[in-house]
DNA sequence: ACCTGAACACCGTTCAAGT
DNA sequence: ACCTGAACACCGTTCAAGT
């Protein structure tokens, strides 16, 4: 982690540590950054306010203001740091291009999956971070390699980008829910679908089961099988 | 228009109409789904609030829930508005399957891009209201025709879903900024990743071009295609 | 330069009170 | 049953004042 700091000894029962307690508390970007990171592996993206941020540093959201220009931006940067997150391969392998996109699409996932709804904070916006950078290179290094021409490599990488910003945005939704309550809600729609009329609905009738069955390991695989087979049809086609 | 009322009369000068700003002006779910879709085409959804819509029906926000439960329940009526006025092909002709799911698609981003970013307020749930009904069943019944298996058809209803709502998001950010500051943004985008190393990031470099230049018909169609197509693929094979 | 308290203009929702 | 005012517990951001 980024957080890194002095190690804290044990704590000496009944004396308060001088070194960490009393020394004036500074503080700056990468430590506002920090917090906004952990609140939101803590609580969600909704929980990552300026006043709640604040209050962690215990300070008041004014003081904010110093270190990052507004909400928005500091939103992103904690974006920027969970991008730097996400494994490349190293060294690309042009032999393998695919499977190593594919692999940098599922690491991606994961990497989504371990920060709650921030991928909900990606929608939309083109990462131009510090970390967006070096992922990016990789996806279009990987493209070229497939011989995928300059034009399908420019769309394709929005569209990589789109289905695994959307897909993060979607499985964190279901995240937020317990485990019991995620059940029983595709339970509710399951029959919910079951009982409409079946002269009116004849196909989401008899769809029910199936579109309330299966993981989302497969969802995601179907989807993003779906994409680089595509792309992959375009070269010498 | 559902919000189809008495027809208004040509304003005589000078008198306020009795019969319209006499009546006591009663509440209802329907008026309170109207306000609510009208201030989302007028400001966007951020500016749907209880308070708002409460506001432009000149009483407090206190009285909205009298007729929907909570802002989650307003806003997903408005969706549930806005997906009803998809036009769906009538009637389904399975020798043109593929045509008419890709016609279906084309009108549903039509539809998103008329309510600014009401696309949003669908991401990671499943729509449930009266419209999406029709809406499932129509796509259900276009893969069946085009001999689409039962597995595959509940994964693609799902990523259709997924391409179409993501899109539309995405699309609503650009659309928010006027058209010049957009141009603008993507010649910025442009200028930085040109000016990146480029023996740290080659592959930007000699597309920053090519990435930023394109319009979004283009990008809609090239990811809608390597869906719908493999979709098809999976017939027979 | 950095930090702060206080204020401004907002939120969603609840609740007792009114009709 | 429907509507209301007032209150509660929140927001992001600004600004004058302090060090």
């Amino acid at each position: 982690m980024s957080t890194a700091s002095a190690p804290v000894p044990p704590r000496r029962r009944g004396r308060p540590n001088p070194v960490s307690s009393r020394a004036p508390r500074r503080l700056s970007r990468d430590a506002v950054i920090d917090v906004a990171l952990a609140v939101l592996d803590a609580e969600g993206l909704d929980a990552v306010t300026m006043r709640r941020v604040a209050d962690e540093l215990e300070t008041g959201p004014a003081s904010l203001y110093a270190h990052v220009g507004d909400k928005v931006e500091m939103v992103e940067a904690v974006l920027d740091r969970v991008i730097g997150e996400i494994p490349l391969p190293h060294p690309v392998d042009p032999a393998r291009w695919m499977a190593q996109l594919k692999e940098l699409c599922v690491a991606s996932r994961a990497v989504f999956a371990r920060h709650r709804d921030i991928a909900r904070a990606a929608l939309g916006i083109v990462p131009t971070g510090e970390q967006s950078l070096p992922l990016i290179e990789t996806i279009l290094a990987l493209l070229h390699a497939g011989g995928v021409s300059d034009r399908v490599a420019a769309l394709s990488v929005d569209i990589i980008g789109l289905y695994l910003v959307a897909t993060g945005v979607e499985e964190s939704v279901e995240a937020a829910a317990p485990h019991e309550t995620h059940i029983e809600y595709y339970m509710q729609l399951r029959d919910f679908w079951a009982a409409l009329p079946p002269d009116r609905f004849p196909r989401i009738n008899a769809m029910a089961v199936s579109m309330t069955t299966g993981d989302d390991d497969e969802r995601f695989e179907f989807g993003l099988d779906l994409l680089l087979r595509g792309i992959a049809s375009t070269v010498d086609a």
